[in-house]
RNA sequence: CGGGGUGUAGCUCAGCCUGGUAGAGCGCCAGCUUUGGGAGCUGGAUGUCGCGAGUUCGAAUCCCGCCGCCCCGACCA
């Protein structure tokens, strides 16, 4: 059967994502090393992810401020773990002048700056300096605020979207008067990242909580949302943090509360980022490219006109601007329906391949005798074939134009339901020890296949026998995802350990 | 950053071992044919062979250095 895309999930799951990244025009490679050109239909569901995910930020209280590129050096080393958790990976900016030098441009020696900078790899420093000045009394507090930016990590090994040099996401960073009220906070921002991943990306995810070992530099609790991608791994989709008083002990964040004493405030933070449009790839994505969810679909509702340069053609346009006109009209998803009439010159065959790569939720073949007949023929993105041809639907143009956001609404439910099985369909808890998961994990030089994650129950061991847990685990290339929120009354014995569990966690290979 | 691979037309790649005029398929352009679905025929255009230095009468090919990308590892809130 030939097929949109040049390679096939079963083929080579890595190669299939490069090529669905290139072929649905979502991203390139740039010269600039490590990072990507996001093109028009990959930023165009970034500003989709961007619009709802800022109304839910906003709906929660927090709004929106900027904050520098650049922080001085000095900043980033006032929290000590925040330091050895991100120097490594720090782009520094040390001149403000380039110079000719014997022919070579170079930085000037002369412009050398006395204090370098660093590109934000995350902003709680330079936030945490603006909030120890802001703050000073408990009248001030919650400080609730969101930023959208750039950031930047020297990445070793860079994957367009998953892992870049330079990313795009919001940063969410709160400052509160006690703990309770941040770790309130927290879990407000995880069960906004957890709603939206499932309501608006159709990317159903598990929240939870970290382990020790795997928390952001700096933080006292740090909490994930993890997806399961079509090859079993999992996708670290959102985190939020309680950072407890770290940052504020650091950048002295102090006000004086109700009862006259000088307090230390308790901050978080909380990220999504473009990462995510990696995991709706790694989610919807079929052997035809992308399955965009109609929620963030840049176009839901493509219309090609079947041209062969004769006189019906005119007409044929006609019926297709007016069809377009009208669905344009009609709202979805609390939206005005996003319907393109594709009028760029080509074949129309070759147009039809462009729109199921990219996943266009909706795919519209209007051709003279949908013309003459006030007829619609469509195909659906999420159901394309039927067996190895194309399935095509008929429908009256009125009853299409009625239905519309009722189809997309479908869709979207269709392709989270399909996420949904596979994540919990492919969740094992009977395995029980060690043994049993090297058994399982273990297998794959003999063809493994397709391994989901499993949800075990552990001791939660800390410092030296938590170090070889993870070890053990790093043998079977399997890391700790989280222990989930939801977790039963009584456990069984620890996996690594066979002593009494005190709660359940998720182990998976990951991206 | 270590090990391996790789870089030749827009794309996928051959040519390299054994130095001697830069190739194929797809795509692109033109013409004709075709027309409810990834069309056919004919003709045409397109290359600093990743970059730099070297050996040679002559380098895509051999030597050295550098860079990018891919895989594995390390690293990765």
């Amino acid at each position: 059967m030939q097929r949109a895309l040049s390679v096939t999930r079963a083929q080579n799951f890595p190669d299939w994502y490069q090529a669905i990244v290139k072929e649905a025009d979502l991203a390139e490679a740039s010269p600039t090393r490590g990072c990507m050109i996001i093109k028009a239909w990959g930023y165009g569901i970034w500003e989709l992810i961007q619009q709802e995910m800022d109304r839910r930020i906003k709906a929660t209280g927090h709004d929106n401020y900027y904050f520098p590129l650049l922080i001085p050096m000095g900043f980033i080393a006032k929290e000590a773990e925040h330091v050895d958790g991100f120097a490594k990976e720090m782009a520094v900016v040390t001149h403000h002048r380039l110079k000719n030098i014997d022919g070579e441009l170079k930085p000037d020696p002369e412009a050398e700056l006395t204090e370098p900078m660093i590109i934000r790899p995350t902003s709680e420093t330079i936030i945490g300096d603006a909030f120890s000045r802001w703050i000073t009394s408990y009248r001030d507090l919650p400080v609730l605020l969101n930023q959208w930016a750039n950031v930047m990590r020297w990445e070793m090994r860079t994957r367009l979207f998953l892992r870049t040099a330079e990313f795009l996401w919001q940063e969410g960073h709160t400052a509160h008067a006690s703990k309770d009220e941040a770790m309130d906070e927290t879990f407000l921002a995880l069960e906004l990242y957890r709603a939206f991943s499932e309501e608006w990306l159709a990317m159903p995810v598990i929240a939870g909580e970290k382990p020790a070992h795997e928390r952001f530099p700096g933080a006292d609790n740090t909490f994930s949302i993890e997806a399961m991608m079509q090859d079993g791994k999992a996708l670290q989709a959102g985190t939020s943090h309680y950072l407890g008083t770290h940052f504020a002990e650091a950048q002295d964040i102090r006000f004086t509360d109700k009862d006259g004493e000088r307090k230390l405030a308790h901050t978080t933070s909380w990220g999504t980022s473009t990462r995510m449009i990696g995991g709706v790839i790694m989610t919807h994505g079929d052997d035809d490219g992308l399955r965009t969810p109609p929620t963030i679909a840049p176009k839901q509702i493509v219309l090609i006109p079947i041209l062969r340069d004769k006189p019906e053609d005119e007409a044929v346009i006609a019926y297709a601007k007016a069809l377009g006109e009208a669905l344009r009209g009609l709202t979805a998803f609390g939206l005005p329906v996003r319907a393109h009439v594709d009028l760029k010159p080509g074949k129309s065959a070759d147009k039809r391949w462009d729109w199921v790569r990219r996943g266009a939720p909706l795919i519209l073949e209007i051709g003279p005798r949908d013309a003459t007949n006030g007829q619609v023929s469509f195909m659906r993105r999420d159901a394309l074939r039927e067996g190895d041809k194309l399935k095509s639907h008929a429908m009256a143009r009125d009853e299409f134009v009625a239905q519309a956001p009722a189809l997309l609404a479908e869709i979207q439910r269709a392709v989270f339901a399909e996420a949904h099985a596979r994540l919990h369909g492919n969740i094992r808890t009977d395995i029980t020890s060690y043994h049993d998961l090297a058994a399982y994990f273990g297998s794959d030089e003999d063809g493994g296949g397709f391994k989901g994650w499993v949800r075990a129950p552990w001791c939660r061991p800390a410092g030296a026998a938590l170090d070889a847990v993870v070890e053990k685990l790093k043998a079977l290339k399997l890391t700790i995802r989280n222990a989930p929120l939801d977790q039963p009354a009584t456990f069984g014995p620890c996996l690594f350990t066979g002593q009494p569990g005190v709660e359940e966690i998720l182990i998976a290979r990951a991206y």
